[in-house]
DNA sequence: TGACAAAGTAGTAAAATGCTACTATTATAA
DNA sequence: TTATAATAGTAGCATTTTACTACTTTGTCA
């Protein structure tokens, strides 16, 4: 990489994209903008930003959704890096998507600063019908949720879609959503056992009978 | 991402580093250059070179392989994006890594033009060490041992590692080296019955008795 | 008090995995 | 020509996971 070349000094315009999800209605949904200037003014888009020179792709997508929705600390991975020669009309730009997963109580939103709004919208509609979104954002989204159905199987990333304490009912509703397919009630349980812990907690509210809250167990106090 | 910013024409360095990692010797081997000029003269270093304008990230990557091994068509996936502020100590580059998988026999290699040497590492053995690596490579090689074991399990990306024709025996042993366990010979062979098909040939030259040769079926004639 | 409906549990068949031990095949050496 | 070494390949069983059905429990509300 830092090895020379023909063109040592040759540099172009590197921003974030950023997806952040969130389950609402029992459907997978994703932050979109409406953009305020061209290209592609007026069009549905991802939030994202330039990259400071002082400052790292995380740290920039962190900073896209501080002015998008003032949150901060949330859960941040990196997704993948887009750089199709045209798939800005203008100029050359690289673009790191990054994905982000909040609960949905925890999200708020509105327009940004530069941004005419802001709305969730159901990822699986949307990847279904075919809408115009802003450059390649249509592509990024479709190897969004490809990755993330993928790594509910072998990581712990669906926690970051449930609040602090769950119920298993809840849960066991957003691994389906992410999985696309419905799930055993025991086999999740048992599966999910070793994760989580009861809080003590109950959730009444609902009509009928009210399930136990859980949380998620620290990596090293699992079985 | 295309959104505007107070910093809208901030423009930086992308580069592209290649992790060419092969099996020889029961070992998983990473193709390493020596560097030919500052920063880190004469330091190990993972190929890498400047993106060009007009040229896809990937491309780039096939144009880094080409230049220090003379192969084209390789098996290429993209690993993750590397853009701490200090990576580089002269300014700031964001690189793109990533991973190319090539059975030895396909595999040559010499001194790049503007690199000293070129040679095959243990990667294993090299992460356990701490010999010095230019800029942040020893993190990036980090990164993509545990994504190789990783996807080894949910992917067919082992196979890229041996050639068109192999033997059971052998891919065993390409799979044992990249998650770092033992398998059980029979569980092995059947679940590689439904992804592979016999060539019809057999490997003879070693001593004792000569194994089938398989080959991978495509993705569509799977039972 | 009882009906509703979801929460939660039991249990069993089928499939995958962990693990041991066997048989089959060939090259080489005697 | 035969015995032997050593790997290729298969059988088979115990254990665990997954598919799937049906039950019991617990609260709210009429």
């Amino acid at each position: 990489m830092e090895n020379q070349d023909l063109f040592p000094s040759a540099s172009m315009s590197v921003t974030v994209d950023v997806l952040l999800f969130t389950i609402e209605d029992g459907k997978l949904k994703l932050l979109l903008i409406r953009r305020g200037e061209e290209p592609f003014d007026g069009v549905p888009a991802l939030p994202g930003v330039f990259i400071r020179p002082d400052e790292t792709p995380e740290a920039a997508a962190e900073r896209a959704i501080r002015e998008e929705t003032g949150l901060t600390g949330i859960y941040l991975e990196q997704l993948y890096t887009f750089g199709a020669v045209d798939r800005d009309p203008r100029r050359r730009i690289i673009s790191i998507a990054y994905m982000a997963l909040v609960p949905r109580e925890r999200l708020t939103f509105t327009a940004g600063v530069r941004t005419r709004e802001a709305w969730l919208e159901d990822v699986d509609a949307l990847l279904q019908d075919d809408r115009p979104l802003a450059f390649d954002h249509r592509e990024i989204i479709r190897t969004a949720r490809i990755r993330l159905a993928g790594k509910v199987e072998y990581t712990d990333i669906a926690f970051h879609l449930a609040g602090e304490k769950f119920t298993l009912p809840d849960l066991q509703r957003i691994f389906e959503i992410l999985l696309g397919e419905k799930l055993y009630k025991a086999n999740f349980r048992k599966k999910m056992a070793e994760k989580i812990e009861e809080t003590g907690g109950m959730l009444s509210g609902g009509p009928y009978r009210p399930s136990k809250l859980y949380r998620l167990k620290k990596e090293k106090d699992r079985s």
